[in-house]
RNA sequence: GCAGCAGUAGCUCAGUUGGUUAGAGCACUAGUUUGUGGAACUAGGGGUCGGUGGUUCGAGUCCACCCUGCUGUACCA
């Protein structure tokens, strides 16, 4: 190995950058086509956006900062600032707002996208990955937010994950405002405390949430947080509202009796579900899977939701002159394939080619009638990329599991076949050309 | 950002209270087999022990600072 000198380009990734292996990527690639398929029998539009926007298009404001690159990745342009999106739901909005008058109404469309978010990575977390987002634009009807939910079940399911590994979980803004208006909460600064407190309890349990509501918590890493300096009685009350186990609210009541009516069940009813803080103005969604997930040392660790979505019925009109109420859903591709490969054996066929071996460089000619014939077949093959000694072409076909190599020099010029070695079982035929692609074919 | 832990060969790791030329397994290269992979055997290459400075006769080992990674926590429009 050449030794690492000063000025040699580094090999590192930039931190939350990944490289993807041929294994993530089939089963992305399977679980894209399954969404493709749902979003089609649901009546889904497909829309590709593009990965730059104008920095104060997707909710990014910069006034005077010289970097506005706190949560996003930006840079100037001729003056103006652009920023690779972080979701595919502002620009959504954007192109409604820009689209108004031609879309149909209400305006039901589906993107999968890389989105890129400048934050600190942690576990099954990175700076940039896959999304997907199906969203209802127009339309107020509670009909579109239960919807939601019954597809991506159906996403999920048809993933590979049955009905007790994940569930829906479900709640609404109105809840929480309606408690602080019980509890006379009005400083911002402690509703954002308190909503941060209370998005927790899933990770921290009510203890910890209680701290965090009240002067504060320390992690397990001796870490100290600041609380929101709740009453004790305050407190005590939020606990009790957000323990009811049945909504009270009318958006979620109409919601449950819509899932009736598609006899859904694989939901939950959870108060603690708070999301977003900023958009979201109705029902809010969040898938969960219910088994642990390890990182490749064994730990379990925090992964969170590997989707979710709500009702933002404010976020189109920000753009002009046109209400537009909306609600929406994404998925975490790249997170969904990080937890469905640890549940499951994923058996994706993808073909490797049959080697044919370079004994003689000047029977090249042959080589490639040879491929031709297997590739008219939609066989997968490959003429060894190179002329190295058989033992090597047997151990590079080897390493990248060809079924089958296939072995022509002086003797099969002279016998006028060729000789086609199984390496799985390592039993090998002479066989005419015209039989190729039936005995390859019995291999693989 | 804050906190805890970690960094020794491409990978996984060992390295005794500080003591000569720093080790193992796997992987790699060559050969045993110049027309045959997976197994075995033999030989070989590969490391300024994350970096810089310090303590010491002597540092992979001790100290300080920095860098990087993992985990937790915060933030995530």
């Amino acid at each position: 190995m050449t030794k690492e000198k000063t000025n040699k380009p580094s090999k590192d990734l930039p931190l939350g950058f990944v490289d993807r292996s041929e294994k993530e990527l089939l089963v992305r690639d399977f679980i894209t086509s399954k969404i493709k398929e749902v979003m089609v029998k649901y009546g889904f539009k497909y829309l590709e956006t593009p990965s730059f926007e104008y920095t104060d298009s997707i909710g990014k404001f910069l006034p005077d900062k010289d970097r506005p690159d706190e949560g996003v990745f930006s840079f100037q342009d001729e003056n103006k600032w652009l920023s690779l999106r972080y979701d595919l739901t502002a620009p959504l909005a954007r192109y409604v707002a820009k689209n108004y008058l031609e879309i149909p109404k209400p305006f039901k469309r589906y993107q999968l996208g890389t989105v890129w978010r400048n934050e600190k990575p942690g576990p099954g977390r990175f700076r940039e990955f896959l999304q997907f987002d199906a969203d209802f634009v127009g339309t107020k009807s509670l009909q579109a937010d239960a919807e939601l939910c019954v597809m991506i079940s159906e996403i999920i399911e048809k993933c590979g994950l049955s009905k007790s590994e994940y569930i829906i979980k479900i709640s609404s803004r109105k809840i929480t405002d309606s408690i602080f208006k019980k509890i006379n909460l009005e400083n911002p600064e402690q509703k954002l405390t308190t909503l941060r407190a209370l998005d927790k309890i899933d990770r921290l349990g009510w203890d910890g949430v209680k701290q965090l509501l009240g002067e504060g918590r320390k992690d397990k890493s001796g870490d100290f947080t600041k609380g929101a300096n709740l009453s004790s009685n305050n407190i005590e009350t939020i606990e009790k509202e957000l323990k009811k186990k049945i909504p009270e609210t009318e958006d979620l009541k109409e919601i449950l009796r819509i899932f009736e009516d598609y006899n859904f069940k694989n939901f939950e009813f959870d108060p603690s579900v708070i999301r977003g803080l900023e958009y979201y103005t109705g029902p809010i969604f969040e898938v969960n899977l219910k088994f642990d997930v390890k990182n490749d040392k064994g730990q379990v660790i925090q992964f969170g939701s590997v989707g979710g979505g709500g009702r933002y019925d404010n976020l189109v009109s920000n753009f002009g002159n046109y209400d537009a109420p909306a609600t929406g859903i994404s998925i975490g591709l790249d997170r969904l394939v990080y937890a469905l490969l640890q549940k499951k054996e994923f058996k994706i066929k993808q073909a490797k080619p049959v080697v044919i071996c370079v004994f003689d460089k000047s029977l090249i000619k042959e080589y490639i009638k040879i491929q031709n014939v297997l590739r008219s077949a939609d066989l997968s093959v490959e003429i060894y990329p190179g002329d190295g000694k058989l033992k090597k072409q047997m151990e590079y076909a080897n390493k990248i599991k060809s079924p089958a190599v296939i072995l022509y020099g002086e003797d099969e010029l002279k016998s006028g076949k060729l000789t086609l070695r199984d390496l799985n079982s390592g039993n090998e035929k002479s066989i005419t050309i015209s039989d190729l692609v039936n005995e390859i074919k019995k291999i693989i």
